[in-house]
DNA sequence: CTTGACTGGTTCGATATCGTACTAGATAGT
DNA sequence: ACTATCTAGTACGATATCGAACCAGTCAAG
């Protein structure tokens, strides 16, 4: 083998890795939450909590790093829920606004509480510590691969 | 925030790294396929090509970390496409035997190509430092988690 | 042997996601 | 002011994936 496919080697072992982490984390992240709701919901929540509220549903999307398609059918799912408002942008006509309701809030806070209790279980110093040693690395990785693609 | 919320942020943020990196090389690796070909089709001829053909649907299914399901979902697809050949195990009247075909391989050694030439443009040595100063670590988490799920 | 438990694989229904195409509103160029 | 281009959101069809139910073959206990 070359060094080309060498490092292609590399860097696909590499990108395995990951998948492979983040396949067991949203199984384990999913089996915590209550029946039917995706992670992907809980993130959309997650992010208007912590971000504030009131964003359009692209801008959220660009967050999620998933199509305006996916948005459109996971806010569906979250306002027949009752967990979200959407409202027309009075300041675009095409645009809309996302809104967390009480019961989004409180729906967000209760997952949280399972999902800990959940990590807890499985997460412990060791984990931690190699979480820190890496956090950079991954935000430049993804920075990169984002800024890149 | 409790420190218990603290580090549930803290682990939170991380799998969200990972999940968005995951994405993003996914969705590369996905555009560099030719037409059709999911890069969980690809991962299985790759998987087949390295470790060696003639393994049951069942082994591959948990290298690959997916469910039986959508292993006999991915096998037809490649079968139809003439990749691989599957034969009923001869020691196991319930089990198959998948084996790779000439067109099987012949098509994994022309995706390597066209993934790595997408990849040299986007993966550069600052990138393969981090690859390799992390990997030990990704490992270390992902046996983990595998083991305690 | 025979029966009960387990395992490999398939089928079915549900869902998250994507790509393409479309509509309606906004914006820039002339 | 008009037109062309762009953008936000939706609709539709396709597909990968999962969970539950099912069938058929294996294996162990008596």
């Amino acid at each position: 083998m070359s060094e080309e496919s060498g490092s292609a080697d590399e860097v696909f072992g590499f990108f395995t890795e990951i998948g492979i982490i983040n396949q067991l984390s949203t199984a384990m992240f999913a089996k915590s939450l209550p029946d039917g709701v995706h992670p992907s919901h809980f993130s959309i929540l997650n992010h208007l909590a912590r971000m504030g509220d009131g964003k359009t549903p692209m801008r959220i999307a660009s967050a999620m790093q998933v199509t305006k398609n996916t948005m459109t059918h996971s806010l569906k799912v979250l306002q027949e829920r009752g967990y979200i408002d959407v409202q027309p942008d009075p300041e675009d006509g095409r645009g809309k606004r996302v809104f967390l309701t009480d019961a989004g809030r409180a729906f967000r806070e209760e997952a949280i509480a399972q999902v800990s209790e959940q990590f807890r279980h499985v997460i412990g110093g060791d984990q931690l510590t190699i979480m820190r040693r890496i956090r950079g690395d991954l935000e430049l990785m993804r920075k990169h691969l984002d800024d890149n693609r």
